[in-house]
DNA sequence: GTTGACACGGTGGCTTAGCCACCGTACATT
DNA sequence: AATGTACGGTGGCTAAGCCACCGTGTCAAC
């Protein structure tokens, strides 16, 4: 590993460590030492500890002082993959994911919502793709979403590809890195128009979730405004800093007892 | 810095540089650089490294190369203080916080819902503070909640307390370190008894958030399920490892505008 | 046979010393 | 005035080595 690259030896490090973990490990395994890392890689030990402690932050890790270091968690469950990609979510929750494409087309930015091409930091004159999805989990919809995607940097999406995962055409066809998304996440009443869609009563509860998705840590690629069923889908994170960090998880719930309906009919 | 200490240097540095960066610096400063932490803490600059590694990897400062650390955000935006104390929310959000408690006693742990003190892993004979509370910001309620804590570890917790920041009694006056705290968000409608005590018509959207809090990293010190006015407050959160790992932050909307009624509305 | 003290090897924690690529700036050159 | 260049400071990274900690296995004592 010549440090010839543009980017930092730990951050590439750091990534084929992330990718090897999701891999080859599991939980409570015992990862790699320091100087095993050290010697396959060719990298200093120092860097090697640098990489795994960036590693203990994000809570994928911990190390363990005079034995080793241990894998925290399932890696699938916190990957970026199963964060954004509703495919890997529906799958890791054990239900079977389809797609139903309500519109697909191609738009200016001057003609999207200032709030959109603001965030997704576009001139006028830049295209966008724009989608509506229903998506399903066991042929139950959980998720309407109406999203807008750069196309300058996917240009050769398609409609097709659109009925799939979009993670897998940016990942595997346009060989885009998914970095995250900054999500705003608020309770909502579905109007009659979303609930048909969703396939609930009109006025049932709902998470309306404003995103914005990025590439390379910092490059825009989407945005999106999604409407989650509140009775399929609830989020999950951790707050505070150290030994973990890990961000928001929004996972389907595998039960479909009425847990909630109980509640709201308690009244 | 000697180490004789129990705990790893990187780690006491860690708290160290935190707190001085909550105290001294604020977003866009230019932070320490290596060589001076290095001499100003006695620590070598491998360890200073690895400590704002560290940082960097909480998204509070980021490296550029050539030119120093600088700081990314507000930390009080990102401090465990803002994320778990709905006082500190309030007032970052410029409004004034108050409370009202409904209820509030003591409790055995064989009495609560198994959920509860599994959550909070508990023997049966532990005690338990029980608490009901409406928070208002700007006299406007924004959050019923209801809560119990493990008296064990505040044994001291008076009615006054509990009328104001459970936070600053925890920590100011129990010494306790709030480490973080697990949620579980998800959308519900409000019962007409939740709705009147949040003050909107029953069956309004909510966010409904079940939690435990954490002290230490590790031991449960609370469990809550508190419910959140929809068109008062929003979670954000960022997916996704690298330069982030900023974890969810529940925020009073600032503005007062109804757009979700706008879009409830517009069905 | 069981127990316990102890040495050994491996692990992460940490230091020291030093070189490199990168960045801004100040100064000299054109 | 515009351009080029040298310099000092910064994070990135390597190298070699010592320490405290941990599990294990050996071996002596009981």
């Amino acid at each position: 590993m010549a440090h010839i690259e543009r980017n930092p030896v730990y951050q590439q490090l750091n990534n084929l460590l992330r990718s090897s973990l999701a891999e080859d490990y599991s939980r409570g395994d015992r990862f790699m030492t320091e100087r095993e890392i050290s010697e396959k890689y060719r990298v200093s030990r120092a860097t090697a500890n640098k990489a795994l402690a960036s590693l203990v932050s994000e809570g994928l890790i911990e190390f363990r002082r005079g034995i080793g270091t241990f894998v925290r968690r399932d890696v699938i469950d916190y990957d970026v993959r199963s964060l954004v990609s509703f495919t890997e979510k529906a799958k890791a929750a054990g239900k079977k994911p389809t797609t139903e494409l309500v519109t697909f087309g191609e738009i200016s930015a001057s003609e999207v919502e200032s709030a959109v091409s603001e965030k997704l930091q576009l001139p006028d004159d830049a295209l966008l793709w724009e989608m509506e999805r229903i998506r399903l989990a066991d042929r139950v919809p959980v998720i309407y979403e109406h999203r807008y995607v750069v196309k300058s940097l996917c240009p050769r999406l398609t409609r097709a590809q659109a009925c799939g995962s979009l993670y897998r055409a940016w990942t595997d066809l346009h060989g885009l890195h998914i970095a995250g998304a900054d999500e705003v996440i608020r309770a909502v009443l579905l109007n009659t128009a979303e609930a048909r869609h969703l396939q609930v009563p009109a006025r049932s509860p709902g998470l309306e979730v404003t995103a914005v998705g990025n590439v390379d840590e910092q490059q825009p690629l989407w945005w999106e405004r999604t409407l989650y069923r509140g009775d399929q889908y609830e989020f999950h994170t951790r707050l505070g800093p150290i030994q973990s960090a890990t961000p928001a998880r929004g996972v389907l719930r595998l039960s479909n007892e009425a847990d909630i309906q109980a509640r709201s009919a308690s009244e």
